[in-house]
DNA sequence: TTAGTGACTGTAG
DNA sequence: GCTACAGCCACTA
């Protein structure tokens, strides 16, 4: 069967992430199946920078909005620039109306209330 | 081979 | 409302 790693599952709906759009580690990690994994997903994002496949990591932030991971780009302000770049406001390493902008795997365009 | 770590989340006290 | 603990899977030493 195609059963994908864990890994590649996160990359593939990491990449499904809409421009000017965000997602949260444990939306990803339960639209996998495993919500309790979210750790996991951050681990991905960690891994996936170093083979250099393209995913968008800086979509991806906790659940409170804030940038942990920025740290693991090449800089720190890495990450704000490319969603500053996409029309995401941060303030303070924290999204501004994050709750607006997360993005749920399997919804298409439909703005999360 | 075994043990530890890691960009988190949810529940309980 | 805040703090603390447990759980998940994969990779590295």
């Amino acid at each position: 069967m195609e059963e994908k790693s864990f890994f590649e599952k996160v990359y593939e709906i990491a990449r499904q992430i809409p421009f000017g759009r965000i997602c949260t580690y444990g939306i990803i990690a339960k639209h996998i199946g495993a919500p309790q994994a979210a750790r996991m997903v951050g681990w991905a994002m960690n891994k996936c920078g170093s083979e250099k496949l393209y995913v968008p990591a800086h979509r991806v932030v906790n659940r409170k909005g804030l940038l942990t991971g920025k740290h693991h780009f090449a800089n720190s302000n890495t990450m704000r620039e490319l969603l500053e770049s996409e029309g995401i406001e941060i303030i303070d390493d924290q999204i501004q109306n994050f709750e607006k902008l997360i993005w749920n795997p399997g919804i298409k365009d439909k703005r999360a209330k």
